[in-house]
DNA sequence: TCTATACTTAAGTTATTGCTTAACTATTGA
DNA sequence: TCAATAGTTAAGCAATAACTTAAGTATAGA
């Protein structure tokens, strides 16, 4: 059963480091094996493993195995997470922002 | 003059710590000094400057001394870098998914 | 002017991460 | 069946990151 926790956490750690960032990249242009997924970078296939558990667990990716070559793909789910929690931050501060622009406008008034 | 990259690389290396995105949470409710910031969190003020160096210097954060007091706050750039970045990976993601679901309608029509 | 406040900076320590090597398992194809 | 392929797992190492302490500077208020 794979491991999808998805919480803010886990999300922002991994995508926290470049190389899993690039992976992601890569799978955003679709589905790969672990080891085409590691031949471009510059370290071995268990390092790259290590960071596709990394992304597994927290949403970023799904894996499937089928035979001996496991597949890749983006998940959505960790995405969305990561998402919403910046929209979160910047509706709050525009919305002060806002409140800010109201309370001016009124001093003008006066 | 304030460090202001913002390049993927930084935004997310800066997000990913748990600390730092507390510190944003609370600056989107509204700037704050960073003695004040520093005072729910369990850590130093020591440790809090650092962060919100690293902070300032991805582009999440801005701040400004007055007298004694430095006053901080979010500044969109950072997050607009991040939110671009996933909407980016998100888009490129989907569109592969419209392909393939074109792809799966032409060959019911067969 | 003198003291308290609000940071700032440097140096050192500890914990976490990313990486490697190496030995292993499971599957495929000849 | 046997070798090559594809991935897994554990152990250990080295670099980085987060944090602390401690000593400093600059400003505010009495």
């Amino acid at each position: 059963m794979p491991e999808k926790k998805a919480d803010i956490h886990r999300v922002f750690h991994a995508l926290g480091d470049p190389t899993r960032r690039i992976i992601m990249e890569k799978l955003s242009a679709g589905p790969i094996s672990v080891s085409h997924l590691a031949t471009p970078l510059k370290i071995t296939l268990a390092a790259v493993v290590q960071h596709l558990q990394v992304l597994e667990e927290s949403g970023l990716v799904r894996t499937e195995k089928i035979g001996r070559v496991r597949t890749c793909s983006i998940d959505p789910v960790g995405l969305l997470v990561a998402e919403q929690w910046i929209a979160d931050r910047r509706s709050t501060w525009e919305k002060r922002l806002d409140r800010l622009g109201d309370l001016l406008a009124e001093s003008d008034e006066a």
